[in-house]
Order: C-alpha cells, then structure tokens, then sequence
DNA sequence: GCCGTTTTCGGCCCGACTGTTTTCAGTCG
C-alpha cells in the first residue's frame, strides 16, 4: 500500500471517528499522523519495516501497529470493522456547511437519513423540525448548504482569486475608514487552488468596514455578519471573509489569519511550551501583552527568523527558522530569461521577433524557443523543413539583436515507447531540448514511469517538460512514480520544469523541497503560447518559493553568459 | 490516540458567529 493510500485512510478514519463522537482529540491524533506522512520524505516502506515508524512523534503504540498492518496487508481490520458502523453517506454529509458530526448524528439516529438525497427530502417535507434544537431556521440552512454543495462545492484557481481580492482590497482600502487591509489565508500562501478568499482590516469603524465590505457589487449573497467578523458569497461562488481588528492587534491577527492551521497549531503549541498564550489578539505572558509591531517581531519572540507565508504550511519551517536555516526564496527579479515558448511556427500566436522584443521589454536577456514536434499534429508540430527555416530565422534574429540569445529548442513529444520525436541529426541541431508526454496518458504507472525515465537517459534530453500533465480542478495527472523519475533527473543531470501556467503548477510544490536537497535543478517556463502569457513567470514563482527554492536551484536565473555555457 | 524537565493521568490551540436558548452547543476556520 502506498502512503498516499495510508494518508487517505487515516483521514477517513478521523472523520468516521468523529461522526461516531468520539474524543475530539483521538480523531485529531489520526488527522495529526496522516499530516505528518505527507511532510516525511522518507519510504512509508522503508519506515515499516526498519520499524522506525514508532520513533516519530505523534506515532504511538495503536498508530504504529494500525500503520503496519496496512502496509504489509493492504488492510486493517479496525477500520473495515468501524465502516461498517457508519453508514457511507454521513462522510460525504460533513461536506455540507452548516452540518458537523453532532447534527448528521442527529439526523440520521431519529429519521434513518443516510444520503444528501435523502437528507433534501427530510428538509422538503419538514421533517427536521421535531429533532431537539432544530427549527425552521436550522432546516432552511440546511437546504442552502446542499444547494450550494452542489452548486460551489469546486475549488478556483490562483488567479481568480488574485484579481477578485485586489478589487476588494482597493475597494476598501480608498473608503478612507480603515488603516490596514490586507489579504491572508491561502492566497497569501499562494497555493494553487483556494477556497475561498480572507481579508484582514484594522480600523475603529469596524461596524462600517461591514456595512462597506457586504455591499460591494460583487456579493451575491451574505452568510454571516457579526461585529468583527463577516462572510459572503461572491457573485461566481466564491466565498470571500473579513476580519476586522484594532490596528494594534493587526500583526497578531495577520500572522492568524494566514495559516495555514497546521502551522499555527505547531506554532502555538511552541507559544504554550514557553508559557506564552497565542491569539488573533496578541501574545500574552502572564495575562502581559508582548508588544510586536508586525509578523517579523511575533517570529523574533520565538527566537525565528521571519517566515515567509508561502513557507508556513507546516513542512518545517518554523524547525529551520529556529535554527536560523530559512532558504533565500527566489523572487521574480532572479529570473535572467525564459524557456518553453511556442511560436506561430506551431500553435502559438506571435512571431519570434515579438517575442524576442516583449523578452527585452521585461528584462530578460535570453528566450528558449520551443515548438511542438511533428508528432503533435494537434498542435502543428513542426516538420524537418519547418526547423531548418526556424533555425534560420533564428540565426538572423541573433545577429540583429546581439545583447540578446535566442536558443533553439523544441519541445519534443515523449511518445509512448519512451523515445523522443525526429531522428539524431535534427535532435542535434538544437541548443536545447524539452520533453512532454502529450499522449497515452492512461498508461499504468509501471509502464508510464519506465517510458519517462528512457526518455530521461536519452542524451539529447535537457528539460522534462510539465513532469505530471496535471490540470488543477480538471485533470489528475498521469501515473507515475515521481520520487523515481526525480532521482533519475539528478543522476542524468535533467531540469525538471516548473511550469507556471497557473492551470498546470507541475511539477507540484510538495515535491521541490525534497528534491532540491538530493541536488535537482529547475527551471520556470511559462509555456507562453502568445506574449501575454510570459505573465504566468510569477505564478511559478510562487510555487518555487513554496517548495524553498533559492535562486541557486533555478537554471533561468543565470545571466546570458551562464545559460549558454550550460546549454552550449 | 498521544504525550510528559510539574504529570503514566489529564490534558490536548483558540475564538467568532449562529441559532436556540436564557447560558450554551454546534460549527467553522
């Protein structure tokens, strides 16, 4: 079994122990173990059978024998026994917002109701309303939330999020009845899907800030609304929350409201240890407040460096901040040029001039050139003909812009026996090669890792182009076994790309950190299919940065010099 | 279910909002 397949049980096992009522602190120990499986790098494997699983804290006695068995076996009997005590549907129930394990219970002990369906129709016919502390209110927020399980229940990509939060902020900030705003939560730690969007606001009119924030055109609907505290739904589905705060308490309740809830959790529990207790109000040690004037002095308390947002997921580094070992992200200004863009030789839609020009106009003193290949007839993949013309335009252009290096790639279908497009002489004549896998997504993953990993030996390969093919919110990505394939990159001295289009983000964060300490190099593309798409470098940016990735870890941000002594 | 430089038992992060109540339980982040 592998550990994604325990991390989804364990999880499973905290929600069915919570539905059944259980200790809140016994589910949250299994919530705990499956949150430490995801950060631990190491084989779940190896781990079991070294019998080292034991030894990591928060893995006691009943976690460690549950966790091997279902490694060794595949199955556990304490959980086949304890699915069988609650039925499937109540899981799915604690989707719905509004309902939590002591109201499904409720539901389904009196009614016998086990799926939303049937919870719908129980609502429909007013069958809630006899159940203790249940009344026509209880019941009618109860339908809202199944109404918009089934109508928002998706998630939104980065971007959607940037755009809507900036309007609010702008909003809010040129009402002149506020100090400080600004955005928390996940966007501040620019994952690559949100939930939904937090704002933090520091003012003496909070009643105001409401009545401001609630009323802007873009609120569909509000769905709470307190003294400090309100939520809204937004016109797409979105839901967007504010908080509001003195501004003395604003560091304090920025640091909060960024999270995640795994970091501040850890963090606390650190706070406590010292005998200091942690709020969105403050730090107090014995009832005395520790005066911090923003986030960097809340760290400093803790004897940390400051933490960047991005990095506050728990992965460790509030450990490495104590230890004063904080990576130096990598910011959007490192980036010396770009690879990875298509031209209007294959699908893309600007010439290699425009492109050229729009590189120079950002700062930029190199551009990779890469076309689809005459596999990808999809995509007008290029011909043997067309790449001699290419290249030919290219030589001009390098004469006629010499502050500037055009490199001359291709980005070459990895076809599905694992061999690359064109034969030796025209893979030779490039400066740079990307591989991708286009097609034959459905392979095992046996199968697909082997055909990824002979493409990986291939000599001519330089850059294994979006490693997964993921799309965020519509498409998982292929099988394959990805620690292998990053292994076999460090050993064939192969980038992998971090490929910014924000519908991609691939390869996925989790995985940079881990990797870049084995010694894996990368490199951010935009696989820009017109000049507005070289936006999409920040986008990758923020993905590095919360994978702890330096400078020093990304081959674009060598200088021209640098980059064709790599290449050439 | 886990953990321990006060503890092998009794804690486990903390507070806002809603709704059903008249002091609090449930849910959420």
């Amino acid at each position: 079994m592998t550990k994604s397949e325990v991390i989804k049980i364990l999880n499973e096992i905290g929600l069915l122990l919570e539905l059944k009522g259980e200790n809140f602190f016994k589910s949250r120990a299994y919530y705990d173990a499956a949150n430490k499986l995801e950060v631990i790098q190491e084989d779940i494997q190896t781990l079991v059978s070294e019998n080292r699983l034991g030894s990591i804290k928060g893995f006691g006695k009943a976690l460690t024998s549950k966790i091997t068995e279902l490694v060794t076996t595949g199955e556990l009997e304490y959980y086949t026994k304890l699915k069988e005590t609650v039925p499937k549907g109540l899981v799915s129930m604690l989707r719905i917002s509004g309902l939590g394990p002591k109201k499904i219970m409720t539901i389904y002990k009196s009614l016998g109701v086990n799926t939303i369906e049937e919870l719908k129709e129980a609502c429909e016919n007013n069958k809630l309303l006899d159940l203790p502390r249940f009344s026509k209110k209880t019941q009618d927020k109860i339908l809202e939330g199944i109404k918009n399980y089934n109508e928002y229940s998706e998630k939104f990509h980065y971007p959607i999020g940037e755009v809507l939060s900036s309007e609010l902020l702008k909003y809010i900030r040129e009402s002149g009845i506020v100090q400080r705003c600004e955005v928390a939560g996940s966007l501040r730690r620019k994952k690559e899907v949100l939930k939904d969007i937090d704002l933090l606001v520091s003012s003496d009119e909070p009643d105001k800030v409401m009545d401001l924030f609630t009323s802007h055109y873009y609120v569909k609907e509000i769905t709470g609304k307190g003294e400090t505290k309100s939520s809204v739904v937004l016109q797409n589905g979105m839901n967007a929350d504010i908080r509001v705060v003195s501004d003395s308490q604003f560091p304090y309740a920025l640091h909060h409201f960024t999270g995640s809830k795994e970091h501040n959790t850890a963090l606390r529990h650190l706070a406590k240890k010292q005998g200091i207790k942690m709020n969105e109000y403050g730090l107090f040690k014995d009832d005395e407040l520790i005066v911090c004037h923003n986030e960097k002095d809340i760290f400093n308390v803790f004897g940390m460096e400051f933490i960047p947002p991005e990095l506050r997921e728990n992965y460790g580094e509030l450990e490495a901040a104590e230890n004063k070992e904080l990576p130096v992200l990598v910011t959007n200004e490192d980036v010396r040029g770009v690879f990875h863009t298509h031209t209007n030789y294959s699908d893309g839609n600007a010439t290699i001039e425009q492109l050229v020009i729009d590189c120079m106009n950002r700062g930029y003193s190199y551009l990779g050139i890469t076309d689809h290949s005459k596999t990808a007839i999809y995509a007008g993949g290029l011909t043997e003909e067309d790449i001699k013309r290419q290249h030919e335009e290219i030589d001009l252009l390098n004469e006629k812009y010499h502050d500037f290096k055009i490199l001359k790639g291709i980005e070459s279908d990895i076809l599905p026996d694992g061999s690359l497009d064109y034969d030796e002489r025209i893979l030779q004549s490039f400066d740079f090669i990307i591989g991708s896998v286009h097609s034959a997504f459905k392979m095992e993953q046996k199968k697909m890792t082997d055909r990824v990993i002979k493409a990986i030996s291939n000599p001519y390969m330089s850059i294994l182009g979006h490693p997964t093919g993921r799309l965020l919110l519509s498409r998982e990505g292929y099988k394959i076994d990805i620690e292998q394939i990053i292994e076999v990159c460090i050993e064939n001295g192969i980038v992998i790309e971090i490929n910014a289009n924000p519908y991609r983000l691939d390869l996925d964060w989790r995985h940079m950190k881990n990797a870049k300490e084995k010694g894996c190099k990368f490199v951010i593309s935009p696989d820009a299919h017109s000049i507005k798409e070289f936006d999409y470098m920040r986008y990758g940016i923020n993905v590095a940065r919360k994978g702890w990735l330096e400078k020093s870890d990304i081959i674009n941000t060598l200088n021209k010099d640098e980059i064709v002594k790599y290449f050439l």
